[in-house]
DNA sequence: CTGAAAGCGCTTACAG
DNA sequence: CTGAAAGCGCTTACAG
């Protein structure tokens, strides 16, 4: 039996058979062992090997187009360098898909820039036991970013509870497991203080989906604060709710312009759902914003051509997916515990808040 | 030194060391050796292993929990059971942005379905040599959907040579590989027969991007066919050239708009540039669907949302995936050579089009 | 400074 | 019907 398999093929052999180069081939090109090559190649430091070695390694190693088998290297290394994605189906699916792409950019780019690879797995049912359990169990993955958390996962208690490393996109309050998410109250605080800031005092809300909804009670709150801080009182008659569809915003507008007086302006915590609410304001013959002022949130990309381009609080998709991604590359590599972390929004003026029309105004 | 590792542990041993359970683990349980446990769980044929047997391998593996290790198992298959879906920065990153959930979750479930896994990898710049090539020869994965496909790749040329399985989403005319992508011609003429049936005999054409694109030939083509089976001539002035934005759809209907007599209908070949027409005809004073009736092409999330809701030709973005996908596991697993398969598109009636206003009035 | 050898956890001829 | 053994292609103590 031959021990040192093809050690004695050329570089030329290999390409006519059509195989792939191994260590062992670099090693024997090189004239040196298969220890010398995985120390040089990886750059194992405080190892003593001369520079010309390691330039001879080198040369091998491109003249052979030699890449490391990754299964080979997963096997004995116990680590894959890859994260894994999870998707969950969840209501809010129609407005998550807009943000999708974005945030895998991020995440992909993060984990590129470490030499890591993204597994990506939708799940519909994220309950059941074995959704994604067996990516782990497998040892497909290294880590994972679950998009859409719920608390009756028990997969994902089970794994935080063995220390494999987990971070949310979204929040489990309470759980203490990492997360990545939008900083909902200040970004809706932010979206109230602008139509304040503009003169109006009587604000409505329409809420982005049922309360029940982490992301919706915080937008709640903090359009709350932004009224208390300028010294005007809550007044639950000026909210209604949506449920992420624009069909909501359409009903929940049509409502607060039959309150009289209607409110001048209107916060909705969703721009799908603002979408919605524009109908209901141009189908009832008003004209925004000089009838009626819009804000909305999200800014998914077509916020910016309806009629008129809505002003909206940016929710920073690809920062999400980059710095999950980079989270969880920490926990993974540093051996880091993760934390919670909430990103900033930004406020995006276009035209219906009426802004513009108030800076051209003063300009002419 | 101990050749058999941990065979004398017991699973709840396993357990509390928090070891992963091994095929030697199983093996030892059910009291048979690993070649009886690799070939009654991974189900191979023509094996006489008596019913007994496999009832103890079965009830030992699930005790302990056993998931075979992924690594191991790819490393002496040579296959990973992971296909890679590569995603090109192309021009019309927005429009493909739009699709790309569903793509995605086309391509996920057919995967699933299969056993295999999908690795995304997001790719800025393609004709980078090592753009992709290093997952192909990491091996870490079996097969290539590859989006946004470029003349210029030589990865790609050089993949196919070798008899790499690769599946195109989108078209390489000439190359020969096989592929997945939208009957563009069919759909276009689809689109422009919907107006003609409705008797529009002046009908204008934005196309969705430049001519050098291939959707964009294919559907101006749709388009001039549809007019000459209803003895139409081909008016080149009624024709103007969209770029995938919504801004240049803006300015080409209002050129068109500019015509004496304007079209009493137009095709836009891409509905985020008929989002721009609706604009023009809106800020032109003029109603959609009566004074210029509107058919959209793609079916954008927001084609619904709109106003008045657009008539679009449905781009199938779930089936997309899924086709392709399961071309490429055929490819894979039985070794089949792929094709050429073009996958129909759908009239979806909306407002824009006036046929639900006209139907309304034959009823009142 | 470098190499021989063990081992990661599977699968698969091969032998009985 | 079942098992001992080789081997997939790496990495990493360990020895010199």
């Amino acid at each position: 039996m031959m021990l040192t398999r093809v050690s004695h093929f050329s570089g030329e052999d290999l390409v006519a058979a059509k195989r792939r180069a191994t260590s062992q081939d670099v090693a024997a090109r090189a004239g040196v062992s298969r220890t010398t090559v995985s120390l040089v190649l990886n750059g194992v430091p405080n190892v003593r090997i001369s520079e010309k070695t390691r330039a001879r390694v080198f040369l091998a190693s491109q003249e052979l187009e030699y890449y490391p088998d990754a299964a080979a290297r997963s096997l004995v290394r116990g680590l894959t360098q890859t994260l894994g994605v999870i998707l969950c189906q969840t209501p809010d699916r129609i407005f998550a898909d807009a943000f999708l792409p974005e945030v895998l950019r991020g995440i992909g780019e993060a984990a590129q820039g470490n030499g890591f690879r993204v597994l990506l797995q939708s799940v519909e049912d994220i309950t059941r036991p074995a959704a994604y359990l067996h990516l782990v169990r497998e040892k497909r993955i290294d880590g994972i970013i679950l998009s859409g958390p719920r608390a009756d996962d028990q997969q994902l208690l089970r794994l935080r509870e063995e220390g494999f490393p987990v971070v949310l996109l979204g929040q489990l309050e309470g759980s203490g497991i990492p997360f990545v998410d939008v900083d909902n109250i200040a970004g809706a605080k932010r979206g109230a203080e602008h139509l304040l800031s503009l003169g109006h005092r009587r604000i409505g809300l329409i809420t982005n989906a049922p309360l029940h909804y982490t992301a919706s009670a915080q937008r709640l709150l903090g359009y709350r604060q932004a009224l208390e801080e300028w010294g005007i009182g809550f007044d639950s008659s000026l909210v209604r709710y949506g449920d992420f569809h624009e069909e909501s915003g359409k009903k929940a507008m049509a409502q607060l312009l039959d309150l009289s007086p209607p409110p001048t302006a209107v916060f909705v915590a969703s721009d799908l759902v603002a979408f919605g609410a524009m109908e209901a304001i141009k189908s009832g013959g008003l004209r925004i914003p000089q009838d009626t002022a819009l804000v909305g949130f999200d800014d998914v990309p077509l916020a910016r051509y309806v009629d008129p381009p809505l002003t909206t609080i940016r929710l920073p998709a690809y920062e999400l997916g980059a710095r999950a991604a980079a989270m969880l590359l920490d926990m993974i590599q540093a051996k880091k515990d993760g934390e919670g972390l909430l990103l900033d929004t930004e406020l995006v003026v276009r035209e219906s808040c009426g802004l513009r029309a108030r800076e051209a105004m003063l300009i002419e």
